[in-house]
DNA sequence: AATGAATGAGCTTTCATTCAT
DNA sequence: TATGAATGAAAGCTCATTCAT
């Protein structure tokens, strides 16, 4: 008998990440999971009320390791420019480590039920909350004028979502100063560089 | 002889949009759609191989939809960023008009089988190649440079979708502008503005 | 429109035939009766009141059909054994013809419904008493010994049919010949013979 | 954990086979054989992999089971003719305790499928095989003249099954003798009898 | 605590039958 | 009378969940 064994959980979301990186919610069996998990199917149950809450425990994982990696360099040490290409950079990280990443963040939309997505949303409103805080420190320095800082976190995360995810292999070296550019100066590339 | 009614596709899918807006793919139950549309069971599968083809079907008529929406308008009548603003405008348009449009469309990842994903891929390059030509055209025009038109086509529809299904409502009467602004300028509008 | 056809009936259940033989009752659809037989699945339902009525009319006009074959030529124009000799003959060319005969009768078990049953019943016993009578008259002339005429019937029959449908073609020219003597003499040749 | 029963599937072929006997396959359904085991559908597909495939089991094992009944029988310890006599005898007191063995036995061309196919024809061969070398080995002794064993296995047979399914009980108590018999001298006496 | 055989509700799909044309 | 699109009851099968071991 194996001993109670606290990153079994963690363990199992890994395994389930893989899973649910291929195929579709409905595509993935509990079966599945557990041989990939190297469990019995009924441990699953003991780490998760079901496989919805499983489902949701995944993304929810994963977010908070995002968080947790790039929520410290967020800190206002460096010109906020500079923060958010170091958060491009983290993104392309994370996304080449968690492959599944993007994707699985994509669906949170999931549930109806309030009760279970509310942990999601709150994960996803501490993240664009990191953002925002960030682009509203670009404005008023130096060029840049940031009038719905919201939206422009939205757009920000929107080019670096979109990208990652359809954005052929390989990818230029470069790809998120690239990005981070696309974002700061859009198509207009800054009177330094012309 | 009852004569088919060539429309009846159309109506089924139209139905089914509304559910698989609401519900994801495992919980939307054909009976729910052949009822919503008000047939039976049977003729879901008189227009549709399975499920899952009445989904990719659903999925690629909106998109062709779309692409006949816009398509016209990118030809090049007017100054390349005045076409992009057009594309937003009729991107914001679309979805107002069906809302469940870009939930869907992001959800292309469907099906692994390549036969069945085909059209769909194609119809995503297709309006992919749209957009990067109108974009191409802005480089070398006014201040502006493209270097990397794929990517940065990626980084206008980027935007775009995520703002479309992200920003909370309501929203400003003048997005469409401010996203093609955050497109054209990123965070650093232009001289004229300052 | 097609002008109302008195064939029609036989028509279909000559193409029915064909299919029913390669699959059983279960895997043959009327679609496929409806198109093989060149007419519309609705037209199905005038001539039969439903797949068990045609699938039954089917095996009852091929028996029919064999015993409007075979009656005429077990008149006692000869003696007996040569009688059960044409009787293989004609056996074997009626299998040869419509090679779907023995598997067709072999299934009359069918249906539990006696009132369906019957015209097959009856049939089959006519059959029987055909061949029964022919085994019966065999009784006293020359060498035969025919206690049992019921029972050795049957087993005519039964060897008949067992080695139509189950010994590997090709098949010896005197096969008939073969298998009226197996049943006149079983492996015990007669004496002239040997 | 709860322990497979090693003789479940055993006992679902068991009920399984009253019902196949009595309805024709596409009558049964998985929810009657799930029933009459005394089992949940599901388990059903635990043991076999589709209704087909149950099927098949149920012949494969009922044939298996008179293989091993009868084989030992066969070995050469008596005369030829008769351990034939013994062959009826067990053919006729199987049917006795499984009156469903021969109908089933009858319908082996069940699927075109050869991969499923196969076992039923190999036990099919097995049988066919053990008959024809005991009918080899009447040959020469005595009066017996066997120029076609294969043949005369396939009537020995065919006079076994034709009889044991129609002819109307209550049957003679030396009936399996009479089938032996009409084997062996066909409708003309051995001389001793005479 | 872990297991995995068993469960059975509920799914997708089929197909005999109907009936407006 | 012939048609074949539409029907919907009923089938085979799946798989999340349970629970005896």
């Amino acid at each position: 008998m194996r001993t109670a064994d606290p990153t079994r959980g963690e363990h199992i979301l890994e395994s389930a990440a893989r899973l649910f990186h291929k195929r579709r919610y409905h595509e993935v069996r509990m079966d599945d999971v557990a041989s990939h998990a190297g469990v019995a199917k009924g441990t699953l149950y003991r780490y998760f009320q079901d496989k919805e809450a499983l489902y949701l425990a995944l993304i929810l994982s994963s977010m908070n390791r995002f968080i947790a990696d790039v929520e410290p360099l967020m800190a206002d040490s460096q010109p906020a420019a500079e923060r958010l290409r170091t958060y491009v950079r983290r993104s392309s990280a994370f996304c080449e480590r968690y492959p599944y990443f993007l994707d699985l963040v994509q669906r949170v939309e999931g549930t109806d039920d309030p009760e279970r997505l509310a942990p999601l949303q709150e994960a996803r409103q501490k993240l664009l909350a990191i953002v925002t805080e960030v682009i509203q420190q670009l404005d008023g320095t130096g060029r840049f004028r940031v009038p719905h800082p919201a939206l422009a976190a939205i757009a920000f995360v929107g080019i670096i979502r979109q990208t990652f995810r359809f954005l052929p292999q390989p990818w230029p070296a470069n790809l998120p100063d690239l990005l981070a550019d696309q974002f700061l100066f859009g198509v207009c590339p800054p009177a330094a560089v012309r």
